[in-house]
DNA sequence: GACGCGGTGAGCACTATGATCAGCTCGTCC
DNA sequence: GGACGAGCTGATCATAGTGCTCACCGCGTC
């Protein structure tokens, strides 16, 4: 994917700031004329910049305050009927393939402590799971961020 | 924090489905009086239901497409300051405290294979880490997703 | 039965939207 | 040098959405 350039990086810098600007108001705040910031919004979205909306929920506000990565050693040769088994996981909300000792990383959310053990037996339960070992999520350090990117964007 | 209830439910599925719709829009869409959806669209937003925008945004079209999740065992004595250090490394996007074997979970992103080799460095560096464990995430299987339980939530 | 809460529909002035246009300034290419 | 295309600009337009306030109503609570 072709990288955004200064200006998109400052526009959405200042979408960050305040997600439910208006076209006008983004405008005035990155220096631009309306057209233009309407112009690459449109240019934005189309590129797929912009992921689902769904990433900005929290899972607590759905009742899912526990969050855990649970990591996986699966049988290769069964890896896309396990991944489809995990899909079929309501609080499985995320699973990556990992270069390293383990195969999968799967994240998920849950409403309790007790939960969350019966989520982690499901993953486990999965045909094609072999091992699994969980780790709760205790505190985000450091909340997602990607504003010391969008800022060297926007400095470019 | 409170559970959002069925009806927020179905608000957020339909933001979901169109992230730019107006209010008139998704009040249609959910069958409500725009009056109502504007209503609880605010409540919403002020009870941080809704994180920040900066989630949406796909690393990739900042020029970073390879992302890694560096698990690190640090003097927990040297917390903070870890914490601090983490934080300004620009490429790192989250640090979560995990209860289990290891202590930090620090996701990065990364412009290329020798960028990461280089952040992954600059995370063992910092004073108080004591070991690191890199693993690249080679293909997301599962993309991040909380419709399940917004479906879930929504025919409460 | 009084109360408060949340949803409703209506109305209002104000503002934003999306589309289109010609004009302008770049940098690129021949 | 000159033609070209791309991108930003400021203008205009009709249409639509916004934010707000109001009175009203159904419902569960005390």
């Amino acid at each position: 994917m072709e990288p955004v350039d200064a200006v998109d990086a400052r526009l959405l810098q200042a979408l960050g700031a305040e997600p439910r600007a208006t076209v006008v108001a983004l405008a005035e705040r990155v220096g631009l004329a309306r057209n233009t910031v309407q112009a690459r919004l449109t240019r934005l979205e189309s590129r797929g910049v912009l992921g689902d909306f769904a990433r900005r929920i929290d899972p607590a506000a759905l009742g899912h305050p526990l969050r855990a990565y649970v990591t996986t050693r699966v049988d290769q040769r069964r890896l896309a009927e396990v991944t489809e088994a995990l899909a079929r996981i309501p609080e499985v909300v995320e699973v990556v393939g990992l270069a390293g000792d383990d195969d999968l990383l799967v994240q998920v959310v849950a409403r309790s402590a007790d939960a969350l053990y019966t989520i982690a037996g499901s993953v486990l339960a999965v045909p094609g799971v072999e091992r699994t070992s969980t780790a709760l999520v205790m505190r985000q350090l450091v909340p997602f961020r990607l504003d010391p990117l969008l800022e060297r964007q926007a400095s470019t």
